[in-house]
DNA sequence: CTGAAAGCGCTTACAG
DNA sequence: CTGAAAGCGCTTACAG
């Protein structure tokens, strides 16, 4: 039988409202008996039930708030799955989810949507941009009292509880190594990247540059070019990288657009491997007929299940969440393990 | 607010214990007061707070068991660890597990084994091998109301719960598949695999042998060999393969000894593509110094905690999973995103 | 600084 | 066929 607090009290000798005190360091106890009790509880090997914490914090009516600029953005319809599922097994314990959601970039409406959101949530998950506008509403709110988890993309100088993402660098380095494998007699490749402002997208051109310089010196990056995740600018602009640059032998695809910059080059006619980030519908397709020979994936749907799972343990089980940081996995896809 | 079996019970002016006996099916309720509880609770959008059920449920005191031929085999190292995991979380509400494991392919006594258990557990987490004497025991288990789910290997022909593991076929298609990238010019390729008596090993074979036919008509499998899981049997007989077959380009390794492959064939000098199963230690060492191109994994760690997260979800919940066969992800690792 | 009591939502013997 | 009551383990306002 496991231990309880029932236990504890009676090992003690104190009310089980004492041992909670303790417990939970609430305060207000003797120094002599918060001894005894901890003493008793480390001798009997107490764990706290999840279960009846979780019951008694119904009382609170906890809401977690997501608001995420993803309207219009293929690749977090699967991390909002992620959340979804996350939401439907946290009802079960009476934990509620808002989710809201914004198009584009505009810093300081977003902002104005964090305080708007604040007075009806306890904590927030939140896809955004690395600004430190942002950075100082997020600390606004953890003084509130209100922690926030960083989704997909981490925002610097801030007090975040912490982030659920994943691990751009390496991304960028296991679409090289996999490039390796494929053309291990050296590679002409352009970079297609979403926009050279996004910090994500440059630590993947970073990890890839890092590792052609460590271990493929036959890997040379001829050009990059900026989709601004946008597929007819991909298209333009592959175009014209492509004649541009008649030796390419490979295209690394950082960000959106992927539709645009296989278009260009089926539409050149030339033989080009490509390998892309995130698997959306349209790079699916792409990859199901040939054109994308692989996809580096950063599991989305794990990411918004992490985010709200973590986000459900501070507030039912008061743990704060073990590791600052929690990468999901560089996942490799090709045609055979897409779906 | 949530809505509570309270409030259904009072909207209906009967007992909280009779909205409990419809909503859970136990019988001996009057037709119409069964059917309009049953209407009360789907207006009011019902659902049960799996706190207050897990806590319910501790008098039952119940213990998940585990069973596993796994002593002595690195890659269960990894599914353990998953079902220490997941021990750790349920733990919080009062679960507890028990882990037998044994070594080698002994049915009969398994059988015992499982008999043994049988006192003490609640369900039965079972890896074994597809045999119909192992299908009599677990057919014996499910009607003394002991629910069992197979992990790893499936067992044909009985009535278990359900079973968690991975897509054999599909992984020897991601394989296959990944060698066409690797190798678009074709390749005469040896397979080395554990034992023609393994299902799950002839699958991975069928489905490699499947694409190779289906896309890949310059993949020709020049030879099978076994290694019965064993290095010492591998090198033997990979380096008499290599003799058979000059021509070979590419080795693929269906199951354990990829130690001794990649041995044969380093002493042999030859430069061939290895693809193997499973992240190992010993093979991420091999797969690190560029032995070993890449890995097909099937997430042990998710493999071994998914049964158990079933098996909580069962109990407590008591809801039957909604799928009968989980499979988990067949990834591919190469050097940049093995760990 | 401490205790007694009520409550979170579900289940279960028991009485009728 | 149905209800009243107790209990699972934790938390919290209240009284002292």
């Amino acid at each position: 039988m496991a231990v309880t607090i029932r236990q504890i009290s009676e090992a003690c000798g104190v009310s089980r409202g004492t041992v909670d005190r303790v417990l939970n360091n609430r305060g207000k106890v003797r120094p002599e008996t918060e001894a005894m009790v901890r003493r008793e509880a480390a001798r009997l090997g107490y764990r706290k039930n999840l279960a009846g914490q979780a019951l008694a914090a119904r009382k609170k009516n906890y809401t977690i708030g997501v608001l995420m600029l993803s309207e219009g953005v293929e690749f977090f319809d699967e991390v909002l799955a992620g959340i979804r599922q996350a939401e439907s097994e946290i009802r079960d314990y009476g934990i509620h989810i808002e989710v809201v959601t914004m198009k584009g970039y505009h810093i300081e409406e977003q902002a104005e949507r964090m305080r708007e959101m604040s007075s009806r949530i306890h904590l927030l998950i939140l896809h955004t941009v690395n600004d430190p506008r942002i950075a100082r509403e997020i600390d606004c709110l953890e003084e509130s009292g209100i922690p926030v988890i960083t989704l997909n993309t981490d925002v610097e100088g801030c007090r975040r509880l912490c982030h659920v993402g994943c691990d751009f660098i390496k991304s960028g380095r296991t679409a090289c190594g996999l490039l390796g494998l494929i053309s291990p007699g050296g590679a002409q490749i352009g970079v297609a990247t979403g926009t050279v402002l996004s910090l994500g997208h440059n630590q993947r051109i970073s990890g890839f540059a890092q590792l052609c310089r460590e271990h493929f010196s036959g890997f040379e990056i001829k050009d990059v070019i900026e989709t601004l995740d946008d597929d007819e600018t991909a298209y333009v602009q592959t175009k014209a990288m492509l004649s541009r640059h008649p030796e390419l032998t490979a295209v690394y695809v950082v960000a959106s657009g992927a539709s645009g910059v296989c278009r260009a080059i089926k539409e050149a006619g030339r033989n080009l491997t490509v390998i892309a980030n995130d698997r959306t519908p349209s790079v699916s397709r792409l990859t199901e007929n040939g054109q994308i020979a692989a996809v580096i994936g950063q599991e989305p749907f794990q990411q918004g299940y992490k985010a709200v799972i973590l986000a459900f343990q501070y507030l039912v089980g008061e743990s704060r969440p073990e590791q600052e940081v929690w990468y999901m996995k560089n996942e490799i896809l090709i045609r055979e393990n897409l779906s």
